[in-house]
DNA sequence: GGGTATTATGAGCTTTTGCTCAGGTTGAGC
DNA sequence: GCTCAACCTGAGCAAAAGCTCATAATACCC
């Protein structure tokens, strides 16, 4: 439970089955972590869910911590891939961009927000700098998102535009539910946005 | 640990000395909550910081989640006062009214966010359903504050709107610092708020 | 001041949790 | 089929956390 462990590194995977077993413990403990919430995702739990022995995710991990972290890096990483590979386009009218964007990085993985949520509380100050320079980073995104639309924009502070942006995104992404998205909610956000972006 | 406890109930404070001592708690209980997180917040550390000893906590709590479920209902008791206070008058304009609100709001407590943040995760099933309930709370809240506005708005979908509207605005109230408020914050999401909901 | 109900103490018991390690199993290469 | 490195097991240890209870201190009422 300290904050530094003895023993800094593990095994690293070099079969097939190794790998396999890393994800399997990976995706367990994302289990874990939406139903019973950090403070009860205990190491043999995780275990159990993954089938696995305590041990094994030792091999691995050099501590409990390392495997959340894991997890976050990977959810990172899948929120920048998506918002890398939602080009945006400065042809396309801001609108349409936004609305794009919207979709493809909420369809991308609907279980995001809730796992998302669960993470940001692991109490190492490591981790929780991840997900904050991730955040900053999706705002630095936002900003030239903006600045590639500038003429379009009735503003003028991109980075407190591009701060409310995200920030709210965020707020809404956290709490809405999947049905939210089908009855045209994305539709909606993309109007909060561009109305306060634009002149209508 | 376990959901239900053997001790259900505990003794009811009958001098000011006890009542005291229960604010001194909880108030306690925020401070490590925020410096430390749940997982690290421990009964004697929490009795440590009350500069108090483990065995009085028990006296009035049956268990530590009982501490952080009495400080989540004191945040949200406040928080609906302070929406009841901030009356919505109709007869003044809705970006006025919008901008009154939120800088009340916001000046009430700074701490609030961070608090409630941490408070989220306290793994109880009980405790969560009182925050979704609050948020469910708010949501309604403002749905009737749109209605009071009814003839301003552009929109009709009002449930929708309520929603949107809470949940950015939990999203950037979680985010922001305390400069962002100064540095007129504050009428920048009155701005988001207002474009989104009238013809500018 | 004496009596009693209320409040506070904290050493330590019980349970939980992170983690280890001595040993077993598997399978790729020969 | 043999070998050996890679992989896996799980009982159990040490530390930590939740909580109790016998005892002490305090405040209130007469």
């Amino acid at each position: 439970m300290a904050e530094t462990r003895r023993t800094p590194t593990r095994r690293r995977a070099k079969q097939s089955r190794a790998r396999e077993t890393i994800s399997v413990i990976r995706e367990a403990a994302a289990q874990v972590l939406l139903r019973h919430g950090y403070a009860r995702a205990t190491t043999n739990r995780i275990a159990d869910a993954a089938g696995v022995s305590v041990g094994t995710i030792y091999q691995y991990f050099p501590g409990k911590d390392a495997i959340f972290d894991a997890l976050i890096r990977g959810e990172i990483a899948g929120l920048k891939q998506r918002l890398a590979d939602a080009a945006p386009d400065p042809t396309m009218p801001l609108g349409d961009s936004l609305r794009n964007l919207l979709a493809s990085i909420i369809r991308a993985r609907p279980e995001a927000p809730a796992l998302y949520r669960a993470l940001e509380h692991v109490p190492n100050a490591l981790f929780r700098r991840r997900v904050s320079d991730a955040r900053e980073a999706v705002i630095h995104w936002t900003r030239e998102f903006l600045a590639a639309h500038r003429k379009e924009l009735r503003l003028c502070d991109l980075d407190t535009a591009a701060f409310v942006l995200v920030a709210a995104a965020e707020g809404i992404a956290m709490n809405a539910s999947a049905e939210f998205y089908l009855r045209r909610g994305a539709d909606e956000v993309a109007t909060l946005f561009t109305r306060y972006l634009t002149d209508h």
